[in-house]
RNA sequence: GCGCCCAUAGCUCAAUUGGAUAGAGCAACGGUCUACGGAACCGUCGGUUGCAGGUUCGAGUCCUGCUGGGCGCGCCA
């Protein structure tokens, strides 16, 4: 038992299988998760509610059974358990363990020698790679238009997504899926091919639901740019095809841009159409799931039994006109993700998308990989207001605010800090007014802010001449206040949360534990000083590294620049 | 019609997955600087967690039924 609290920094705390005593006098193995969560004020450090979870399976009251785990604790690292009704264990760190946690802060001895006060090491946050490949696969948008507010949010999903599970050891491919095939790419190109005919003076009709916005005439007229009216004289077929192949070519350089300004970055572009033609991963696809027992023929076409795992009616996976469907398609990617070696594969959709979710994952079991392969995250729609009302967005009526545009608006920083505060499943509203502002209020400008203080600290110490050689030397009892306990239990959190968020993907708590570490440092700053060159000194100055080694970590994952001079 | 998501302080959102007195920011009101950055800090005000039942030591969280909003329900992507 007294295993379980060893070492209270290791995420590994978070589930352990213990041995317990039971009625009978033997002992048995249960496994059940340790939640670790930190106590109110003044309760100590950390709480659990293991007696809790223990009293349904021992049939015995909590108070009891947190009586007896209290008996066992043992560890260097626990200065004192308190029990209180009806049940909760509360724990309280020692001074040692404290001393371990900045001594891992620190990092390599050699780096303190020449004193460089920011040699504290984010390695604390990171985990070891284990050797499992996951890959998240986000924004996806198709490149039939610039990519708008909605994308940008399933971009910073799917950004620090990746960053978090990057940090907690996994190894992550950030993928983009290029969806270049199919009706909406034909689409795309005919009401591109409307305006350049239009600007070599020939007569076309606009397609039905063709896309209406001024990029598409401007798509058109680089392309009258570069070729005159010299593909008016193709042959149709071909002219639509050199228009789709340079449409699309302008658009992802459009899309990769934007990207690339709101800091969002991939590893790989997967393109559908390199699933048709010579690859033959569609018809690889065919013969897996025909193989699979899980297709039959009808009314034409090739259809998936879908219904097999829960979906409520089965789907089509080649056409009778003989086209495969998106659903094939999309299977064949998915197969290509399972074929690659990842041991997870993350999807990050729009809600529009969500209809699509539930045939997915049965294409991905009737293909053979296992139930838990695939995770789909849903994020709900973005809406703007401005003035009050809401902004329309629709690609195909060209009225939409595009991702560059806003962050042209708002900032970067301002943006992702935005989108990625809120959870993925309720909607975002978006205020252009408030968010154009550039108001102080912006918790973004706050949490920089406190960043900017505390450089200032280790700057300034070292104009004074303040010599810091380790913590070995320093006298941590002297971090005695309550601003300075809070700081730290906030910092001892970070990796119980950075846990939980590869595991529920709950990114849109980065920002909230970002602002509380900040307020807590805030408090902490109004009422002490660090650099009194008294006996303080330099236990504050480990607890301010400390600090901003934090803020510093937290701040690479959002993506959020970190400024030292506001 | 069916399926899923959402509803929490005046506003924007949390609540560590069933745990302690439901918390932050903004707004409002009142305080705090001879100091390492006042873009700060401290305090006050603010709640029948949409409504009605149920489950248990314990419910914002789970189950049932409502109300309101959103998304989805193609041989579109």
């Amino acid at each position: 038992m007294d295993l379980l609290f060893c070492n209270p920094y290791s995420s590994s705390v978070g589930s352990k299988g213990i041995n317990l005593p039971t009625k009978s006098g033997g002992s048995r193995e249960i496994n059940l998760s340790v939640d670790i969560v930190p106590a109110p004020e003044g309760f100590g450090d950390f709480a659990t509610i293991i007696p809790f979870k223990l009293a349904k399976i021992l049939h015995k009251p909590p108070l009891l059974i947190a009586e007896e785990i209290k008996n066992k604790i043992a560890s260097p690292y626990i200065e004192s358990v308190a029990i209180a009704k009806p049940g909760y264990l509360n724990l309280t760190l020692s001074l040692q363990a404290l001393r371990e946690l900045f001594k891992e802060l620190e990092g390599k001895k050699e780096n303190l020698l020449s004193w460089n006060p920011r040699s504290f090491s984010a390695d604390y946050f990171k985990e070891p790679k284990n050797g499992k490949k996951v890959q998240v696969e986000f924004v996806s948008a198709n490149p039939t238009g610039p990519i708008h507010v909605g994308n940008g949010r399933g971009g910073i999903i799917g950004d620090v997504l990746s960053n978090v599970l990057d940090a907690r050891g996994y190894t992550v491919e950030r993928e983009y899926y290029v969806n270049d095939a199919g009706s909406k790419m034909d689409l795309f190109a005919r009401s591109i091919r409307y305006y350049y005919f239009r600007k070599c003076g020939v007569q076309d009709e606009f397609p039905e639901e063709g896309y209406k916005g001024k990029y598409i005439e401007a798509i058109a007229e680089k392309i009258f740019d570069k070729f005159q009216d010299s593909l008016a004289k193709l042959e149709s077929p071909d002219v639509l095809a050199k228009i789709m192949q340079l449409g699309k070519e302008m658009m992802i350089e459009n899309i990769k841009h934007s990207l690339e300004v709101f800091g969002v970055h991939f590893d790989s572009f997967f393109y559908e159409s390199s699933l048709y033609g010579g690859s033959g991963a569609i018809n690889k696809s065919i013969q897996i799931f025909k193989n699979s027992g899980y297709t039959y023929e009808a009314e034409g076409a090739l259809w998936f039994r879908s219904t097999a795992f829960g979906d409520d009616k089965d789907r089509v996976l080649i056409r009778s006109n003989g086209e495969p469907t998106y659903a094939l398609g999309d299977a064949a990617y998915h197969i290509n993700k399972w074929e690659r070696g990842f041991s997870k594969a993350i999807d990050v959709w729009g809600a529009d998308h969500f209809g699509h979710v539930v045939p997915m994952k049965a294409l991905t079991q009737g293909a053979g990989m296992p139930k838990d392969f695939l995770d789909v995250i849903i994020y709900q729609v973005v809406h703007l207001y401005e003035n009050g009302n809401e902004v329309m967005m629709s690609k195909h009526t060209g009225t939409f605010v595009t991702l560059d545009e806003l962050v042209q608006e708002v900032g970067r920083d301002a943006a992702r800090f935005f989108f990625l505060g809120k959870s993925a499943d309720t909607h975002l509203n978006f205020d252009m007014n408030l968010a154009k502002s550039q108001s102080m209020d912006n918790p973004v400008y706050y949490v920089q802010y406190t960043y900017a203080r505390l450089t200032n600290i280790i700057n300034e110490g070292l104009l004074r001449g303040i010599k810091y050689t380790g913590i070995d030397s320093v006298d941590l009892s002297l971090l005695d206040k309550n601003e300075e306990k809070n700081i730290l239990r906030a910092i001892l959190y970070v990796n119980e949360e950075l846990d939980s968020i590869s595991k529920d993907y709950s990114v849109h708590m980065l920002p909230f534990i970002t602002l509380e570490l900040s307020q807590k440092i805030n408090s902490f700053y109004q009422k002490y000083r660090v650099l009194m060159a008294d006996e303080y000194t330099l236990p504050r100055l480990a607890l301010v590294n400390a600090s901003l080694t934090t803020l510093s970590f937290l701040f690479d994952l959002m993506g959020i620049e970190k400024i030292e001079k506001m």
